[in-house]
DNA sequence: AAGTCTCGTGAAATCGCTCCCACGAAGGTC
DNA sequence: GACCTTCGTGGGAGCGATTTCACGAGACTT
């Protein structure tokens, strides 16, 4: 049998009231009882049950965190960050992914209607985008982390696209390219636009254009990055840099090159962008521009602790610093 | 404020209890009757509080998984396994790290005694095994997803290391390869033995013996890999093949290798474990034994539901079958 | 000395559901 | 026709906390 309130009550010959209110660090109890009430409970070892504590409270101290797909290379990072700084504040994480399609998303709208959370945080919906501003709209806290774009309308956390384009163009320039080209991720994306348009901003203000042959739209995975170097390749245009929207795009355009008799970084130098932990370990190894994947987690779980403790977020994201990690790809 | 079942039964002009039947699937309820009320629920939307149904029934539908970190590059593929198993079941999954230290594990402590969830999966926990089994002792269902070797205590699922140790060995010997090396992971796992077993037994029954100098503990991280072929190579006795007891420490020793003078596959063939992603990004593409890790989430999840429902689980661990998957490593 | 304030406390309602028990009506048996 | 069964249903006591409200005992006024 649990041991309830009660007893602890009955031990301490209180009320469940007054151990209720020990419990919470209310005021009004007397030191002393409050003390004997403490010694009791750590006597018989008595934890509250979340279950009832969340009925009474109308809060479970848990949130919810709805993710694509959790084999992305980067979600591990990103849900250490989360799961790290949430566990540091008591709150638990209810994992949902919309892998299974349609019917994951009505299990999920499920534990939602039945208030499994308290709020949930995102990681850029393919498709449940209008669901999830609905349930914003509905009063349920929400913040996204955005790896896409900018969705002004939820709280959220994101990272300076746009800055870490700027730095792979300076970073390339500086060591002396002069032919750029680029491979982007899907051109939907606000965060493809803003690594672009860092990218191309730079160059230009450095003199150098930007061909729009040599900027060939691709789909953030290897084997699209592959194909997108056949196309730079054919299309007859010399480049001596490559600037990839992501590492796994990077790598497939590594390999692509070397097939084609390219070198890296000799020939072509390359810059991917994220570093996830196949930036380390792919040949050679790859520079890329740094999304602070963890951070980001932390970034966003603390955002939604705050508004779930009644705290004000700001109205603007969250923006994280991209940083530029140079290795072997492009020295 | 949240409709509740009072509210459904007062509109359907029936008792809480007969709305309750009918949200469970009960007997004993008139077929009109039970239309009526499923009529009503679906008009005022109707879903039954998580918190409301735990606090009465004593279950929450919610297993807990607790996983020493989520940043390993096979994270990902075991929990979105056990995600979607357990979402399709209507499960809900909380998750838990150790990675902050004892902190954590107090924290999640604190999660167990509260009751916060029906059953636990378990990673392989490095520290908390014992209390683990305490739990287990205690009464909590517990699954362990155990990459690491057997742990007959609790029921488990793990893959065939064995299997795949000998498969590496098959596929070298049959390559033509003559001088044999092994990169193990740490030797107090019982997988590192189970893959060495495995390995050296087929090549003694080849005819091929394998020299206890090239057999090189290592630590199941790309670094590590690296160190143990600079000791491999410093040995002075050549090899031909090396079989990696990962596939992180599998890239580190193919760049070892190369940084060596030595060609992969052509001078030596490299055969990983586990076939994360980064098996088929490295260069050369990675040989390896596929552990089937979504498969492995998957069946513990099931494992757990099952016991979680009253069946009786086989006392013996559930065992996954490896695959060889042939790359370019060691074709 | 009577009246007003605090302070600490307990009783009981509440959260939203499940489930046991009782009960009336209909149908079957002898 | 009296007596069981069976079936469908409602009443209400739980689950284990929180929270409101009332209340008695001192301390403080005036």
């Amino acid at each position: 049998m649990r041991v309830t309130i009660a007893e602890v009550a009955q031990r301490a010959q209180v009320s469940k009231a007054t151990v209720s209110r020990v419990l919470n660090g209310k005021p009004d109890v007397d030191a002393s009882t409050a003390q004997r009430v403490r010694r009791v409970i750590d006597e018989i070892g008595y934890v509250p049950s979340a279950r009832a504590v969340g009925l009474a409270r109308g809060r479970t101290r848990t949130v919810g965190m709805l993710a694509p797909s959790l084999t992305w290379p980067w979600m591990g990072e990103v849900l250490q960050g989360v799961v790290d700084t949430l566990e540091a504040d008591g709150y638990g994480l209810l994992l949902y992914t919309v892998n299974r399609g349609p019917e994951s998303l009505n299990q999920f709208a499920n534990h939602v209607s039945a208030n499994a959370f308290d709020g949930l945080l995102v990681i850029e919906p393919p498709d449940a985008l209008h669901y999830i501003s609905t349930l914003y709209r509905a009063g349920l806290p929400v913040v996204m982390i955005d790896d896409r774009g900018t969705h002004p309308e939820f709280p959220s956390v994101a990272t300076t696209n746009r800055q870490g384009g700027a730095d792979a163009a300076r970073h390339l320039v500086a060591s002396g390219r002069t032919r750029f080209a680029v491979v982007t991720g899907p051109l939907h994306f606000g965060c493809t636009q803003a690594r672009l348009d860092g990218f191309r901003e730079v160059l230009s203000s450095s003199g150098f254009p930007l061909h729009p042959d040599l900027v060939v739209e691709s789909d953030f995975t290897t084997t699209g990055g592959g194909v997108a170097v056949e196309k730079l390749v054919n299309s007859g245009l010399e480049f001596d840099a490559l600037f990839a929207h992501n590492d796994l795009s990077a790598v497939g355009a590594m390999r692509a090159l070397r097939e084609n008799g390219r070198r890296v970084p000799e020939d072509v130098a390359v810059v991917g962008f994220d570093d996830v932990p196949v930036a380390s370990h792919c040949e050679p190894l790859l520079t890329t521009v740094r999304q602070p994947l963890q951070e980001m987690g932390a970034a966003a779980a603390r955002m939604l602790i705050s508004t779930l403790e009644g705290r004000q977020l700001p109205d603007h994201p969250t923006v994280l610093p991209t940083s530029l990690i140079v290795r072997e790809s492009a020295p």
